[in-house]
DNA sequence: CTCGGTTAGTAAACCGGTTTACACGTGCAA
DNA sequence: TTGCACGTGTAAACCGGTTTACTAACCGAG
């Protein structure tokens, strides 16, 4: 491998001044910049990454850290994160913690160890400020869709009240009155606000919500599986149904599979996230749709203005949308129950 | 940030030593040991990774070269990979192509220019030369899934062939005479041997193919649909169909769907891969599960080896196995046509 | 007492860029 | 003729580890 000081020897001129040069750093006439030029192509010479990000203390990656890479909404975002970083010659590197806090923080201390010049991060575990401990040491992080409390770092999330809101509203308008409701873990902002957004839409309908139809505490669809498998069970078992993730969703389909409901006649279905796998499920799954695109690129734009020490918006929140499809329909026993 | 000279002054030790015994490649009195241990302690030193990565010439980071993320076989084969990798204290840099061979060919730069220390390269279009040229050039690669002619780098492969085979096996023993092919790009081993597969199992069992129900030509979902569609408005369609990937199967199902077409009574089908979605979908899908874990590990686990000028097999090839779900049952119409 | 071997280290080179501070020559103005 | 600006560069420090080659001190054997 050719290095810059070969270069240099070749071209006539020291290192420093094919270092500038080709660092646009300096203006040269243009029969030096030829010979620089020629002996960068006689040598073929590529700069030694290892010695470029030593000497700059920069490694011109980031991190990506995100629960799972394998469920298809953290797929998207990462796909959508890899493009714009490499838009902005950036590559990234992608930690999968399966939800475990200790590589969460291990993601942190690469951070810390020049592994990568900044992280985007995404939890979906509520955090006991072990997490935001660890957080505020750190420079050029943001968070993701789901919020640490306590920490001041930019942070981009969705509508996740008004999504649930219009979810539950869409729900009603269609004719249903006896709702259930899948939540993911307790402590979640998400989930929080998901909740909220499903409260206030049945109290805006002056509907009561019975207690035995709202089922929070997981985002693992065996959790949606067994709570569904307990409403069917039910002697007035719900007409519709929220569940307020996708993944939460597959569990939830898997049950009423299981127990016979047939969608959206005996029971009405809504989701969130909206990933393309509801698309292709019959019937395809009306949803509340992420923006994971819009997410994953202005997640990279604001960490490289952090970076730059440009000025930074510290909350984003970016818009849902309802995605109709086909699995909420009128509630079947509409004219007998009523 | 404290530096091992800081911490070899506190030690009142050279930072010769310090950096030895923190490799491991010196013995020390338990007191010397006492008092460096104290002194990263005190400092809480942690080694600058860029300055080691310049310094031992090695990033202890790989490259992991796909067609696209957010497919789910090739998340699968991420998450894996990365598990593993993980394992030996490696990164890993997922780089997604979309099929570009310029997106190819710039990953491999990344290896010659010390970005990572190995490669895992799972291509899935047709090569005229251009891939097969770069790759010799370049040290540390291996190939997954898909082969690349013409280069003698270690390569695993799945038994398309044979689970082709087994696959039209499973058809023709469930009754099905008239069986529509869905193949991949030409000009792919992986496409080429599973036709290949098809193909003699039909005449293993004294069937013609019949060329209009074989449409080779692209993984692209929209392509699978288009020739369903045709397959169906034939006048005597086919009854059983073979997608020979995952990613035909969604288009080949959305075109069934459109065409009113029941799974399995008016057509049974069956799939290459056996990502998580076919279990989800209503009938569930039965499919040649490839073993993607395996793939990931195993790919890991040679590349690891050739980094270490380890012996290393030059070609493995994986099994496969049929997963037996709804979507294959009797032809209805079988005692009318025979 | 001297030689050889072991223990416990160390000085300095090295990796290949980037960057700071400065040098030299030339032309133009005062 | 001096002084200064400008164009065209350069020498050397620097980043923080790893690694090679070497040494001083001490112990035991001959």
């Amino acid at each position: 491998m050719a290095t810059l000081q070969d270069v240099a020897l070749t071209a006539g001129v020291s290192k420093t001044t094919v270092s500038r040069y080709l660092n646009k750093s300096i203006e040269l006439p243009a029969t030096t910049v030829a010979r620089i030029d020629a002996a960068v192509a006689k040598h073929e010479y590529r700069p030694n990454l290892l010695a470029r990000r030593f000497s700059t203390g920069k490694t011109e990656a980031i991190g990506l850290v995100i629960p799972e890479i394998r469920e298809p909404f953290f797929a998207e975002l990462a796909s959508a994160v890899e493009d714009e970083a490499d838009r902005h010659g950036y590559t990234i590197f992608i930690s999968s913690t399966r939800s475990d806090r200790n590589r969460e923080l291990a993601a942190l201390d690469r951070l810390h160890d020049h592994h990568v010049d900044g992280l985007i991060m995404l939890t979906n575990t509520a955090d006991n400020g072990t997490l935001a401990r660890a957080i505020v040491k750190r420079k050029n992080l943001v968070l993701l869709d789901e919020d640490v409390p306590g920490v001041r770092v930019p942070k981009i999330f969705v509508e996740n009240e008004e999504g649930a809101h219009c979810a539950t509203r869409h729900l009603i308008d269609a004719g249903h009155r006896r709702i259930g409701f899948l939540g993911g873990p307790q402590g979640l902002m998400s989930s929080t606000e998901r909740y909220v957004g499903f409260e206030h839409a049945m109290k805006a309908a002056g509907l009561e919500i019975d207690a035995n139809l709202v089922r929070r505490g997981s985002f693992s669809p065996e959790f949606a599986r067994n709570a569904v498998s307990d409403f069917v069970a039910m002697p007035r078992p719900p007409t519709g149904l929220f569940a307020s993730s996708d993944y939460l969703a597959i569990g939830a389909l898997l049950g009423l599979r299981q127990a016979g409901i047939e969608l959206p006649g005996q029971m009405s279905f809504i989701s969130f996230d909206d990933t393309p796998l509801g698309a292709l499920l019959t019937p395809a799954i009306t949803a509340i749709r992420q923006p994971i695109e819009a997410l994953g690129r202005l997640g990279f734009q604001t960490l490289y203005a952090l970076m730059n020490r440009k000025p930074v918006v510290p909350l984003t929140r970016l818009p849902v949308e309802l995605i109709e499809r086909q699995s909420v329909t009128k509630p079947r026993t509409r004219g007998k129950l009523i």
